[in-house]
RNA sequence: GCCCCCGUAGCUCAGUGGAUAGAGCACUGGCCUCCGGAGCCAGUUGCACAGGUUCGAGUCCUGUCGGGGGUACCA
């Protein structure tokens, strides 16, 4: 990463400052590396002179010998950065910043670089390989998600995306809660519905499922299995009807993520830690470790052995079913030493947030590290529609599903929509708005200028003017030919991306990379504005921007593609 | 009550402790002999409040006010 040079430049440069007598001998400070904002200030800018003059200050102080003024620090650094590589100009500015400006013939040089990655651009090796998961969605198999699980879906989706071009191993998975309470309302009310469809006056259970959705589930059990299920009783029936059920909706869910572009590499089920015995293995090693007390008929985790201030949790009612939280256990063992991930990320809903710290004494109690595992609560969806929010109860049927939403307002912008703030920040997603500016959107502004660059190309290849894509990048294009500002300014914002990749997997969110597919685009069209790319008179110019175009279109279609947004080649 | 998050432009939101705080939408005024006008250029308006830490605070700490969430033998 050329950030990483500059730090490595100016790091160099300050040792061999103090060798050379010009700077004394104190600790090396962290090199921090900043953009400035304002682009007289450089590309690239360090405050080490102002963070060693600190220092400097005190040993000075101990010492009785006279302070050196930060700009003097930083002077003495700038002068041992040779002008090379990337390092264009270094000068000494403000309080004491060190800026430093890239070459223009290292920017041009890169148009090529770029290119030959092709959909490698921008990719980093920050993982170097590691074994992660992100766990997100992971709705009760009850039904159509609600649009707020939308929010889930793209920020986990988005989230592996930028983990694997970070050289992260990155598994997708879906959590199936089948084992616990509300899949066994599901299959209740599916068993009612069924009954009515054969004719039966049967009620709906009382806390069961009121969208009519299950009786389109019901027609698909009746039309696989007839029925079957009437000559059995009532208990039997549900847990006969509980796999097909689970089909059938696991079915509906797969093919409501996918409007979305979202899949996964696994579903796990949490039934499968009961019958696996994950469940006893994980209760009985807490119970030897004297991490569960009965109290009142149940049993519970003590998890304030690990943390004081954490409140202790029921693992087994009084009733003598499990709780969610025993499997959640047992899960969460099975993640870490059987799957042996390195890490694992949960995407939860900010309602579950309680639950966060226990989690951390969960792992303590496995004996493992804490830190190895991130839950990535992110915050509720406020939809608005007619400048009324829209109330949404999974189990009265009120619902507007994830599909429904995406019928209505397209994949793309409701994924850059959701995609384009921070998690921990509350969005009001007003449904109208979204629908009658549809043409105004951001996304749209960004696809569309993927577009254009398309059709320059196409347009160039098919007049024949310049040279074709296997001749680019090979040393026949005249790259220094690049020299105009627009066009350096757009192989700057190019070379971003890894920093913003890097960014997102730090942040742990992807967010900032819809600002950037922004920023990208709006380059772009600077350079549209002041650079004619087809010209059958300067053919050796033609050819450089071209290629320069070539670079474009990898680096907005790369990010992108990070986001899951599609990159149309026309609109 | 206690815990967590948020408070930045008219609206919706960005803003790794750095130098002159940004974008989209909305609004106003310009730009079509020229590779896609779903575009481009220009203009207007802001860090809830009060202390503190720091060479430097929208960003960190404390408090106040306002908004959201959590505080179940639900998941």
């Amino acid at each position: 990463m050329v950030r990483d040079d500059i730090q490595k430049t100016i790091a160099n440069a300050l040792a061999s400052a103090q060798a050379a007598g010009r700077l004394p001998a104190f600790a090396l400070p962290a090199i921090e590396i900043l953009r400035p904002k304002q682009s007289e200030h450089g590309d690239y800018s360090s405050n080490v002179a102002m963070v060693a003059a600190a220092a400097a200050r005190k040993a000075a102080a101990e010492t009785g010998t006279a302070a050196i003024p930060p700009r003097v620090i930083a002077q003495a650094i700038a002068d041992h950065i040779a002008a090379d590589g990337p390092v264009g100009s270094v000068e000494v500015a403000g309080p004491g910043f060190i800026n430093i400006r890239l070459a223009d013939r290292w920017l041009q040089q890169q148009t090529v670089t770029i290119v030959q990655a092709g959909k490698q651009f921008g990719n980093i090796d920050r993982g170097r390989g590691q074994h992660w998961q992100v766990e997100f969605v992971s709705a009760n198999p009850t039904g159509p998600i609600h649009y707020g699980g939308a929010r889930n879906a793209v920020l986990g989706d988005a989230m592996a995306n930028v983990l694997q071009a970070a050289d992260y191993d990155v598994q997708r998975e879906f959590y199936v809660n089948d084992a616990g309470t509300q899949f066994q309302l599901f299959a209740a009310t599916l068993y009612a519905r069924y009954l009515q469809l054969c004719g039966r006056d049967e009620p709906l259970p009382v806390d069961g499922y009121m969208g009519e959705y299950l009786i389109g589930y019901a027609q698909e059990v009746f039309a696989a299995e007839g029925a079957r299920f009437l000559p059995l009783a009532r208990e039997e029936a549900i847990a006969a009807l509980k796999p097909l059920g689970k089909t059938i909706v696991l079915k509906a869910l797969q093919e409501e993520l996918a409007m979305l572009g979202v899949h996964f590499d696994r579903w796990f089920y949490e039934q499968s830690l009961y019958d696996d015995g994950l469940v006893d293995l994980v209760m009985s090693r807490l119970r030897q470790q004297g991490d569960l007390a009965e109290r009142d008929g149940a049993v519970w985790f003590l998890a304030s052995n690990y943390r004081p201030k954490e409140k202790d949790e029921v693992l087994i009612r009084s009733t003598g079913a499990p709780t969610y939280f025993a499997s959640d256990i047992a899960y969460h063992y099975e993640k870490f030493v059987r799957r042996q991930f390195d890490h694992v990320v949960n995407v939860w809903s900010v309602d579950h947030q309680g639950h966060v710290p226990r989690m951390a004494s969960v792992m303590q109690a496995l004996g493992l590290d804490p830190s190895r595992l991130t839950i990535l609560l992110y915050s509720l969806v406020k939809l608005i529609r007619d400048g009324q929010e829209v109330k949404l109860s999974k189990r009265k049927g009120a619902l507007l599903s994830i599909g429904e939403v995406v019928e209505e307002v397209g994949a793309d912008a409701v994924r850059f929509n959701l995609l384009s703030r921070a998690p921990e920040s509350t969005i009001d997603f007003d449904l109208d708005l979204a629908k009658r500016q549809t043409d105004d959107n951001p996304v749209f502004y960004v696809q569309y200028s993927h577009a254009r660059i398309c059709s320059i190309v196409a347009k160039a290849a098919g007049a024949g003017l310049v040279a074709a894509e296997s001749t680019t990048g090979d040393g026949q294009v005249d790259t220094t030919l690049l020299t105009h500002s627009s066009e350096l300014d757009l192989i700057r914002k190019l070379l971003e991306l890894e920093e913003q990749i890097e960014l997102a997997v730090e942040k742990l969110s992807p967010h900032n990379l819809t600002y950037f597919a922004l920023d990208l685009s709006r380059s772009f069209s600077g350079f549209y504005r002041d650079c004619r790319v087809v010209d059958e008179q300067n053919l050796p110019l033609s050819n450089a921007r071209l290629l320069l175009c070539r670079a474009a279109q990898i680096g907005l279609k790369k990010t992108l593609a990070l986001i899951g947004v599609s990159a149309p080649e026309n609109m």
